[in-house]
RNA sequence: GGAGGGAUGGCCGAGCGGUCUAAGGCGGCUGUCUUGAAAACAGCUGUGGCAGCGAUGUCACCGGGGGUUCGAAUCCCUCUCCCUCCGCCA
């Protein structure tokens, strides 16, 4: 959620970034309407207020100094002053209501260092690390690998639950298992993180606070029975955890990193993705989420993205980094790196890590304060994540990065003390 | 799933429908005293909206929403959450 004063106060430059967003209908306009609206009634509704709290006071003390017939004749007043004040204390609700859905739907303005430009095909590689790895053989996609390996298992995975589900088996499923762990303890250990186990379901209003609801309610599953959202990201309980609260001075930075599945149901387009573990409707995820002071954000940005791209250097797997233009910018965020690891089977460039800091608008939302010193007034905190990383796609990178001329994968050496010792899957 | 009890400021805890501008205590801040501290004493101590350059004014908030009333922390309805007991259970 955007300051609603920003808009009231510049109005032409909000529109400008909306279009650079390539955001058609963002209700800039509606909002700027009932927001003066809003301030109008406000205005009127409270002058009768004020006027009957004092003349209230008044009755009470008329009636104890038993002026009875006075007291009947100012109730009779207060009686027309309430409805009116009822009146517009419902057409206020209504503008409330109509403000804030506008609002809700009215995008994060990018950084000003933000590219602009109309769509993916815009954004920028900003670096690159590493070299493809070369074969003497030709490299094959991990569905074969994995198929091969018995680690991997579609079918099966169909006949459970439908398309884009599958399964993984043996040391497919512990590699799975050593990346979470191995990923945990670095963030945990050598970048100052903690953890956190958050539930998986949660509220609408949690969704709210993130800003995946109400725009995004197609991409979530949900049980109807009792309103509760399986999350489609770590990102949504771990940064609600703060939902409501006025952080203690001297609290921030905050940073915290959760292993949690990851539901999504996207409708997603047949024939686009659809070979191998690239993109399901479940997956796991290591996400790191930070709160901290405005000033830091920009700074506190790069050190995440710096912390994401570490997981991928000591894997020693190629990657580059891609920020993102205003076209392809998301709905909450300001900034936005994502990091794309090279899959050398497949022949293509992975997003394992998308880093984004949302400026305070997530924090508007989900109404997250902190204290900049002891007795100051509470500010919006800012907000960042980025994915630390996402799984199946790791797994893509190493299975294809890592494989050998006669089918077996050798296990990356960070991650063998995580694998029992094993060294080559065959 | 069944039965009962609760939700008040940073925390604990009072609160006959009308000086509630929410008692009292704890904690915190400031001051007096002191070489310093403690103690004692005094004062202050929430969040947000709107108007205003500002001083300030005004409105709202006693778990959420709705209702009764001239007036609601207080009465009524409803929802959520917490606690106790029973049942079930990894």
């Amino acid at each position: 959620m955007l300051d609603i004063k920003i808009i009231r106060e510049n109005p032409e430059f909000v529109r400008q970034q909306m279009a650079a967003l390539q955001d058609l209908n963002a209700p800039v306009d509606k909002a700027l309407a009932l927001d003066e609206e809003r301030r109008r009634l406000l205005a009127q509704v409270e002058e009768l207020k004020a006027l009957r709290n004092v003349e209230s006071k008044r009755i009470g003390q008329l009636m104890r100094e038993g002026q009875r017939d006075e007291a009947d004749a100012l109730k009779g007043e207060m009686t027309r002053v309430g409805d009116q004040i009822k009146l517009l204390d419902d057409q206020l609700k209504i503008v409330d209501d109509q403000l804030f859905d506008a609002m809700s739907r009215i995008p994060n303005l990018p950084l000003p260092g933000v590219p602009v430009g109309k769509d993916d095909s815009e954004n920028i590689v900003v670096r690159t690390w590493g070299q493809p790895p070369q074969f003497d053989f030709p490299p094959l996609p991990h569905w074969d690998i994995g198929e091969a390996l018995g680690i991997l298992d579609f079918e099966r995975g169909v006949k459970l639950s439908g398309s884009r589900f599958y399964v993984l088996k043996g040391l497919g499923a512990r590699l799975q298992r050593a990346l979470i762990a191995w990923m945990l303890d670095v963030h945990i250990d050598d970048h100052g993180y903690s953890e956190v186990y958050p539930p998986y379901i949660v509220r609408a209003q949690t969704l709210f606070g993130t800003g995946n609801l109400p725009k995004f309610a197609d991409n979530l599953y949900r049980d109807a029975e009792d309103d509760l959202w399986l999350i489609p990201t770590a990102e949504v309980p771990v940064t609600n955890l703060y939902r409501d609260e006025i952080l203690p001075a001297g609290s921030l930075p905050i940073g915290h990193v959760a292993y949690t599945p990851c539901f999504r149901r996207e409708k997603m387009s047949a024939g686009k993705d659809v070979r191998g573990i690239k993109r399901g409707h479940q997956f796991d995820k290591v996400e790191m989420v930070k709160f901290v002071e405005p000033e830091q954000g920009e700074a506190e940005l790069a050190s995440l993205l710096d912390n994401a791209e570490d997981i991928a250097r000591r894997l020693d797997i190629p990657y580059r980094v891609v920020q993102m233009c205003t076209g392809d910018l998301a709905f909450s965020a300001a900034a936005k790196y994502d990091i794309e690891m090279w899959a050398p089977g497949c022949g293509e460039w992975l997003e394992v890590s998308s880093c984004s800091l949302f400026t305070d608008f997530q924090a508007r939302r989900a109404n997250i304060r902190y204290r900049p010193e002891e007795g100051a007034k509470p500010r919006y905190a800012y907000t960042l994540n980025g994915s630390g990383l996402a799984l199946p796609r790791v797994m893509i990178a190493v299975l294809e990065t890592y494989q050998q001329p006669d089918g077996s994968v050798r296990v990356p050496d960070v991650l063998q003390p995580y694998m029992g010792g094993v060294e080559v899957i065959r």
